[in-house]
DNA sequence: ACTTAACCGAGACGGTACGTCATGTCTTCCA
DNA sequence: TGGAAGACATGACGTACCGTCTCGGTTAAGT
């Protein structure tokens, strides 16, 4: 976590002192996205700027992030969708559910000027990066692995496959699509494309 | 093209004085590739630091590169696999060649110091992405969907399916391996199970 | 005055709550003697620091004084030699005994790690100077005034010569020593040298 | 001396590469002698704002001087009068000469805004202090010095008073008026008065 | 005993400056 | 003319203090 304020909330040197104000985070954070919106690039982002958009010290920002990265990981754990809801029935509707998250995500990514602007510049921030990983893709993951172990167990999936490779034939595809190749189509049926081929396979029917 | 010297050597002006030093160029990459070799992260390799490694000013780096990232993606240009002999009698095998090599490509990334180090912040530099993208990843994926529509051609597969989805479904989960989570095995016979995975379908037989 | 608390004593509103803690007040000035005697320039004692040492906040020093100089000021008051006893008999020997304690007063400043770490560098500090010169030096100087004054009436000074230049003829030199020229000796039979050449004048006898 | 690079200066690596620039040393200058006349406090020229000022990166300051002290050290020296010339007849004239350059340099201080605004808060800068000292004040002791001893050869001075005591008796009292009490007269003739009534002694006549 | 106002520690806050570093451009001398 | 050296304006870095301000909590005088 990256705002110490909460890691050390319960510890007697915390609760004293003038405590730290929500209006000046606030502030921080919404000067940031303004930023970004206003198609400031990310690597033109410094500390410096930030905080005399936000009317604030360099040294209240220093207080709450450790640095450029922890800040902009914060925000953006801020912007994320909730996990969908799983209707559990049936594997493949599932997986169709989750992949269209992922698409859905990668959509947001490309029309959204902010999410657009931070994602194409992601990579200048390795934590960044690695921080939207643990807590977006990883997660997702997980619930992903869920729905095919359910599919096994109800007979949806052949039992003789290794669930993470599975796991990386539906996600895979999509996140290539989204993440990597900026200018594939994202159609609004990729999902179910992308599931029922896997599922039926490429080989040539009788 | 980068090297603007290549770009004006035809120009008349280009070929009066004295010629840029070939000693001097190598110096410059030469001391790159030991810097990284001796795991300075990228996002330390300042200008101002390989000119002083190179024992080379900095007008001169500036005068043939016109930034820190052109100057990488021209060091990574040279370093490439060639792309690998494909024999063509049969869709799977040539697939399974392909992303063996995307694969090998993944295991070189992490074993090598250099370009691991090279791969583990090339986030931080977007053009040599691009560059990336570009020079490796384009090329390679216009080969698999040539190997793709021979397979369409010699009834390998199914013709109802868009190739670029097809090329998406066998590049996308190695790819996801390699590049996206650095912590998944790199097993040699996983192009082999993707392929066949793929083309069998996950579906439960009978 | 420096305290404030001394100024608006008499006001009735500052007679009510909570009084101002003495043992607050002495832990501050005993704080910093500690520090200067540990060594610490006097450029280094911020207000931060003080309050640090002294286990303090730091409002509690402003509530105290304007700022860093008028606490020293108050501290370096409470360590001043009080005047000497003049019998008031001999011109000659009160003027001797007020030089000399000048000298002493210079020596102390050389000898105390204390007095000579803040004499040292006492001229970061135009205010504490300043203070300097009201509360020690002005007051000598009118008591070697009077001493002057007396030697007029008694004959042992000439008529004819201003008080105000006599004074300096006397003082003057050992204030140069002690003040300017610290690397100046201070003999101990200084004072009497100075008083008898500045008496007898340099020409030459005969 | 505080400028490196005429320290430097016939060093080899000193002669290679762009050259300072003088423009660039003379707008530092200027813009200090400026600011001061303008009425601001030493103690409020940062480097920053000089800097700023002079239209300077603060690193082409540093490059010159190692802090604000040397900058101003070496401004003071470009500013001080050259020493007198001495007739050399007659010690009492030549020491109302030496004594007349003193006051005329505390006249200064305390006519010219700028110098007067150096000299008051030049206690906050013990280096300029001392450097002020050192090239000021003690060649200008030493000239009296050499003044004194050939007094001594040619018999305007008693011999068996110490050289150096003489010293302080003729300039103490005009260092006392210039620098310590700032608001002390400096007649035209207080040289004179001086000198003759230290030659002469305080002792009545007769 | 109860109120009340000032005290106290801690530490947040907007500023300003610090001295260092890298950027990309420029200027000079040498080969 | 090319090239090494390094000056230059710019601007960010992360730290330290400044003097002010809020907190929760304490301490006495006046009721």
């Amino acid at each position: 976590m990256a705002r110490d304020g909460v890691d050390v909330g319960h510890i007697v040197k915390g609760v004293r002192g003038r405590p730290r104000s929500e209006a000046v985070e606030r502030s921080i954070t919404e000067g940031v996205l303004k930023l970004i919106e206003d198609g400031v690039p990310l690597a033109d982002l410094s500390i410096e700027r930030i905080a005399r958009t936000a009317g604030v010290g360099k040294a209240t920002i220093y207080r709450r992030w450790s640095g450029k990265e922890e800040l902009f990981v914060d925000i953006l754990r801020g912007m994320d969708e909730p996990a969908p809801d799983l209707a559990g029935d049936s594997m493949r509707d599932d997986l169709i559910t989750c992949l269209d998250q992922l698409r859905r995500r990668g959509v947001n990514l490309r029309s959204s000027a902010l999410l657009h602007n931070v994602f194409a510049q992601m990579k200048s921030l390795p934590k960044l990066w690695e921080a939207y990983q643990a807590t977006v893709i990883e997660p997702q993951r997980r619930v992903v692995i869920g729905v095919l172990r359910r599919g096994v167990e109800n007979g949806e999936l052949r039992a003789d496959v290794d669930i993470v490779l599975a796991n990386d034939l539906f996600v895979g595809p999509m996140l290539v699509r989204t993440l990597l190749r900026s200018d594939a189509p994202l159609d609004k049926d990729l999902a179910e494309q992308i599931v029922d081929t896997v599922l039926d396979g490429l080989r040539p029917t009788g």
